[in-house]
DNA sequence: CTGCCAGTTCAAGTCGACTTGAGGTCAAGA
DNA sequence: TCTTGACCTCAAGTCGACTTGAACTGGCAG
């Protein structure tokens, strides 16, 4: 009675059944077989999950993940692709630790108006030219 | 002769035409007037931009930026909401950090297989809970 | 045997920030 | 005066990662 149902992947994982049809179909993860028209997915798919969530939390697209699973279905990570990940991690931590000194400059500060406060102006100036990448995506969710 | 017609500002601000009239659309700035058809801008719009990009910088969604201008177009920004970026961006840096430090370890370690490194398997654990965060947007852009 | 309902498929919708395309206007240079 | 072409508007498309909805199926409890 090893072989799990969407339904109790999907509880054990905390990923939505939707979800869970939705990698399948990208092929993410493979299910084992069916019952009738229900999957079934080898206990195994669990870790696979937790790999594809630590792939997500790095940063990296399904489409990147999916490259990662050799067609055996073992992990078969490039760690060039891992080291140049985390420079791109260590780029971006750097980028938001100064918005985040600005923030809490601009929050602290006593000028009447922020325009006032020359470090504000700094930072205003390094974003006019591009050199907070104000062009990227948002770097993290709100979960508002 | 000081006011700026929209290819105007595109050059010096680096930001394409459709995205100042989208930007117009949504309130975020305003043109001056017209010649026949065309957008003039006043030349505080190059400041307004600087102060959109910082906003985007900092991970503030346009909605938000929208906020912060006072009817009067100046900027009127609550230090509550400095300070509550300020902090949800030092738990990002925290959470990819360790990240970073993973993909780093990953990338550096000599086990035949990531699944074999205690190290990989603890911070899989992590990523499996969701301590990570993996559910967030993309934490940056490629650029690729 | 039968009805229930979890599970299935496939297409379409969502969200944010823009971009693109079609078709129209008009100030300015020749 | 006529042509040019930058600018205009408005609708629709894009991208990634999913979610949602409608219509359908079939294993299992009663």
């Amino acid at each position: 009675m090893k072989d799990l149902d969407i339904s109790e992947v999907a509880k054990r994982s905390g990923v939505p059944a939707s979800t869970l049809r939705y990698y399948e179909e990208k092929g993410l993860l493979s299910s084992i077989g069916r019952r009738g028209l229900r999957r079934l997915f080898d206990p195994d798919v669990l870790e696979r999950l937790a790999l594809i969530a630590l792939g997500r939390a790095a940063g990296f697209s399904l489409d990147e993940i999916a490259l990662m699973f050799a067609p055996d279905g073992r992990p078969q990570i490039d760690r060039e692709v891992l080291a140049a990940k985390a420079d791109e991690l260590d780029r971006t931590i750097r980028r938001l630790g100064v918005m985040r000194d600005g923030l809490r400059h601009a929050a602290a500060c006593r000028a009447p108006s922020h325009m006032e406060c020359p470090t504000f102006r700094r930072i205003l100036r390094a974003a006019a030219t591009g050199a907070l990448g104000g062009r990227g995506k948002r770097p993290l969710e709100s979960r508002a």
